[in-house]
DNA sequence: GTCAGCACGATTGTAAATAATCTTGGAGAC
DNA sequence: GTCTCCAAGATTATTTACAATCGTGCTGAC
């Protein structure tokens, strides 16, 4: 599974000494070993994070830990509280759905300039990436199938040609985790999923700005629908106090 | 002009007891009066943050403002450089495009669960800040009719109860600072926008999802548009090596 | 047996000191 | 006169130590 993160905000200086980087870099390093951490879901939601534990982990000062802590909570992925420390910030299903709402504008915002903007070589690697989901729902290989659904995105985010779009949306996706698989379960999803990003790639190759956005916005729509759906079920079968 | 700005971040412990809260307070507070600063447009874009001058400025130490502008930073209010502190970032024209654009279809999205979930009150207010928009436009205060603008995008999105929108919008307005009132300025200009808000409360008004995005979108489409013909205009006039 | 109060360990918050780095200005070579 | 090199000052980065706070488990009164 490709990284997808974004460092931007230091405003990578790299690429000059071909060598060393003994401070800063550790720095970023940190800031995008711990989102990682938490976007693999290896940090669990609610897990306390502790500074010195951080900080033996990451090989980094804890002054260091702290700054990450920091950005970490700007950015929504874990909540100080004072006194008491860092958690993981668990995103409730409520939230979730908020969330893909918004992401369901902004990647449809990125679809229309992707559109506008894409060049042909990357419309060719569109349409190859569709391809390959193609052959793994044939395969059943539906881990595959969720790779490439990721990698899609991500190249038409990359061709859209929009740094302000693409730096929040990363933002978005890093909270999404823990729903990250649950759609794709659910029977009959993966083959509609599959029509919906169809639908985008020609909309996108046709050079129709319109219908890249709405068929962008349908497919997110679908993803929402999907997930409210199986929040409700999931809260029917679990809420009730269960019978003795 | 009304403060706007999201705290958010820190989960605000506040409320509890009435009189003192040495530390914490004031590195929220810092973080607010800072960022409030750059948005009044009190520091310059590029202007360099130093921080010991902050600290004496803010009255807290130097710790503290390390932490607030490295929360800034990850905002995109400021910049930081590696050994070489933080500035006041300066947003280009394209790139204030780019914001405006993503700011659309956010606040479109806003309009939309505006229409859903607003209120009968909160209608009221919205008609009520429509009107006195009308009257300032009819004296000619342009200033006044701004800020009627500002309250009336604010209870929009305060009407659209929508958490996630509403903080990565405010987000995105800090950094239009240096763009506020240009298109304002523009002869015409101010009865436009005052129909196309017209347009938007009325939409709410009628609990129609559709039209309240519609006309969202239309309104700041006009506004980018806008914005993009002066920053034509202005390159024309300026970019020219001057004649001798 | 339960609960208030308290002391201890663990963790976070703040401050100060030191190290590293950058910028600036000038001295000297050519 | 201009350029390179170097040193001093300014600023940021990191470390360290210390203070404040929180959570927990124990003690003892009722």
């Amino acid at each position: 599974m490709g990284t997808e993160g974004d460092a931007v905000t230091t405003e990578s200086r790299e690429a000059k000494s071909t060598v060393r980087r003994p401070a800063t870099r550790t720095a970023d390093e940190a800031y995008e070993q711990l989102r990682q951490a938490i976007r693999s879901g290896e940090l669990m939601p609610n897990e306390r994070l502790i500074e010195v534990e951080l900080a033996a982990r990451l090989q980094v000062s804890r002054a260091v830990v702290r700054t990450v802590l920091v950005r970490l909570g700007q950015d929504g992925l874990v909540v100080l509280t004072p006194n008491r420390g860092a958690h993981v910030r668990l995103v409730t299903e409520a939230e979730a759905v908020e969330i893909l709402q918004v992401r369901a504008v902004l990647e449809a915002l990125a679809a229309r300039q992707a559109a506008i903007n894409a060049t042909a070589r990357e419309i060719g690697g569109l349409r190859r990436v569709l391809n390959r989901m193609t052959q793994k729902l044939e395969q059943d290989d539906l881990l595959g199938y969720s790779e490439g659904n990721a990698s899609l995105h991500k190249a038409i985010i990359a061709a859209a040609r929009h740094d302000t779009a693409a730096r929040l949306i990363s933002g978005l996706r890093a909270q999404l985790v823990r729903f990250q698989y649950r759609t794709i379960l659910v029977p009959g999803r993966p083959a509609q999923s599959l029509g919906e990003h169809t639908d985008i790639v020609a909309a996108i190759a046709a050079r129709d700005p319109d219908a890249a956005e709405a068929a962008m916005r349908r497919h997110l729509g679908q993803v929402e629908l999907t997930l409210s759906n199986t929040a409700r079920a999931r809260s029917a079968t679990v809420n009730p106090l269960r019978p003795s």
